[in-house]
DNA sequence: GAAAAACTCTAAACCTACATTAGAGTTTTG
DNA sequence: CAAAACTCTAATGTAGGTTTAGAGTTTTTC
C-alpha cells in the first residue's frame, strides 16, 4: 500500500484532471512527478503529491493564474497569498457588477427585440402612456438635421467617447436618441437639441442624466432617420388635427437598432413622440 | 464634410479601439473598410461603418463571441440574436453563481489565513465556543491510523471524487477534516469514523451534508498529521484532569492548509476538538 | 521640393491554460 | 510473445486580441 508509484494516467484519473494538464504543470515547475525514468521519460507521481494539486486546483478555482501560483507556493510567503486574495476579491467584485450590468443589458435588448416584432406598422400614428425614463444626454454641438448622418454620427462619437471618458459603462449604448425643444417643433423648424442614450436606475447619478417624465405621449413609427422630417410633419399635424396640446419636448427614440442589412444604413426602428395634455 | 474618409488610425481613435483590432476585424470578415487602395494596401472606413461597429461592440459587451456576431450580423436574422441572447443570459447567471461561490470561498481563505496568523502555539490547550458547521461527509473504509497519510490521501480523494460525481462545487474543498466516535476517543482507540469538508449554508443539502452543533470545546493545536495520536491523548489527558464530561464525537479539524514548503507533507494547521459539558 | 515625422502595411510571435494530434516508444495484459 | 493500453515529445490549435520588426506611404515642416 505504501510507497507506490502512480503513473501519469493514475494520478490524472484520481485528481480529476487530464494527462495533458499534469505534462504542463511539471514543464512549467507547477507540480513535478517525484520520479522520472530516465530512459523511458515517464512520470510517476506519489499519492502524497495530492496535497500540492490539491492547493493548485484550490488557487485556481479562486481565479489566480498558474504562474500566481507557482509564485506562491515557491514562496511559501501566507502573506503573499493574502495579498493576492484580496486583489483578487475586489476583481470578482467587479466582475460581478459587470455581469449585473449585462445581464440588465442582455434582457433589455431582449425585450427591445421582441418589441420590434409586435410593433405597429410604420407610419401608424398611436397615443400611449409612456413611463419616466432617464437618460444621459449631451447638447448637440451642430444641428444635424442641416447636415445629415455624418454629422449624427459624430455627435453620437462625441456622446460614446464623454461615457468612456467618464467611466461609465458602455453597455447602455444601444437605445440612443435625441431630443427637439418644444418650439422647434411646433414652427416646423428642425432644430435638434440633445442627443442621448436611454440608462436605468442603476446607473451612476451624473449631471448629464436626467429625468423625462412619464406621461401620455402621441407618437409615430418608421424606420430610417432619413423619413425623420417627413413623419415629425405627420406627428404636428394630427396634434393640431386633434386639437392635442403639446405639453413638452419632442424626442426621436431608436427603439431597435441592428445594422445588419448592410454597412452603409444603420438598420432601425424608431419612435418620434411629443407628450401631450387633453385639456 | 461628407464623403470624409477616415484612416485606421482615426477609425480606431473615434471608436475608442485599436489598430490592430480593427484589421482584425478585416482579416475574419467582420468589418470591411469600405475602401482598400490596391497599391498601398491602406485602410479607409467611411464614418457611416460606425453603425456596424457599435453593433459589434455592444454584441461583445453581450459576451457573444467575434463567430456569433459575424454570423448574426451575416444573417439579419433577429430570432437568431434572441436565441442567442437567450443563451447568453444562462451563462451569466451561472458565471455570476460561481463568482459569488468564489467570493465566499476567497473570504473563508483570507479569514483561514488571519486565523493562523493568530493563532495560539502549538501544544496550546483551549476551551472555546465554536458556532455551528455544516459538513460534507463519508464515512472512512479503512482506519487511516493503522494505515498512514496515503490511506488519508485516498479517502479524501473519493470524498473529493463523491463531490464530483454530484455535481457540487468543489471549491469547498479546502477545510477539510476527520471524526471520530466519543467512545473510541475516551478509551484511547484511535479510530476513523468520518471524513469531511466544512461547507457553508449556501451549499446544497444532501443526504451526505450533517450539521455539527454549536457548543464549548476543549481544543489542542497542532501542526502536522504525524502527531495526532500524541495530541488527541493529551487531549483526552486534559478532559480527565479537569473533570470535563465529553459530550460528542471527537473532530480533527484542518485550519490551515498550505502545500507550500515541499512536495512530501501537507503543510497544515490542525486543531483537535472535544465537545464538552460542565455538568 | 526635400527631409523628417507620423502613419500604415504585412507577417509572425506572444498571451493563457490547456486540448489535440502524429508518430514513436514502453508497459501491461492475455 | 503479440496485442492492447499507455506514455513520450513536439507541434499545432483555441479566442481575441497585443506586440514587434522591417518595409513602405502620407503628411507635416522647413
Amino acid at each position: 500500500m505504501k510507497n507506490e508509484l502512480l503513473s501519469i494516467g493514475e494520478m490524472a484519473k484520481i485528481n480529476n484532471i487530464s494527462v495533458s494538464t499534469l505534462r504542463l504543470y511539471d514543464e512549467i515547475g507547477l507540480l513535478k512527478p517525484c520520479y522520472t525514468d530516465e530512459e523511458s521519460r515517464y512520470r510517476y507521481y506519489n499519492i502524497r503529491q495530492n496535497a500540492r494539486l490539491d492547493m493548485i486546483q484550490y488557487m485556481k478555482a479562486l481565479g489566480m493564474e498558474l504562474k500566481e501560483i507557482k509564485e506562491v507556493l515557491e514562496s511559501g510567503d501566507t502573506k503573499l497569498i493574502e495579498s493576492i486574495l484580496i486583489r483578487r476579491k475586489k476583481q470578482v467584485k467587479e466582475q460581478m457588477a459587470n455581469l449585473n450590468l449585462q445581464l440588465g443589458a442582455i434582457s433589455r435588448t431582449i425585450e427591445s427585440l421582441e418589441r420590434y416584432r409586435k410593433s405597429p406598422n410604420i407610419g401608424t400614428i398611436t397615443i400611449e402612456y409612456i413611463p419616466h425614463r432617464m437618460i444621459y444626454s449631451l447638447p448637440t454641438n451642430t444641428n444635424f438635421y442641416d447636415y445629415g448622418i455624418e454629422v449624427y454620427e459624430n455627435e453620437l462619437r462625441d456622446l460614446k467617447n464623454s461615457l468612456i471618458k467618464h467611466n461609465l459603462p458602455q453597455i447602455y449604448y444601444c437605445n440612443a436618441g435625441t431630443t427637439m425643444k418644444k418650439e422647434s417643433f411646433l414652427e416646423g423648424r428642425l432644430e435638434s437639441d440633445e442627443i442621448f442614450v436611454l440608462v436605468d436606475e442603476a446607473f451612476p447619478r451624473t449631471e448629464s442624466v436626467k429625468r423625462i417624465e412619464s406621461g401620455m405621449y402621441v407618437c409615430i413609427y418608421l424606420d430610417s432617420f432619413d423619413d425623420e422630417p417627413e413623419y415629425a410633419k405627420r406627428l404636428l399635424e394630427y396634434c393640431e388635427e386633434n386639437n392635442y396640446k403639446v405639453a413638452g419636448d419632442y424626442i426621436c427614440e431608436v427603439l431597435t437598432e441592428f445594422s445588419v442589412f448592410d454597412d452603409e444604413k444603420r438598420g432601425m426602428f424608431l419612435r418620434l413622440q411629443v407628450p401631450v395634455s387633453f385639456r
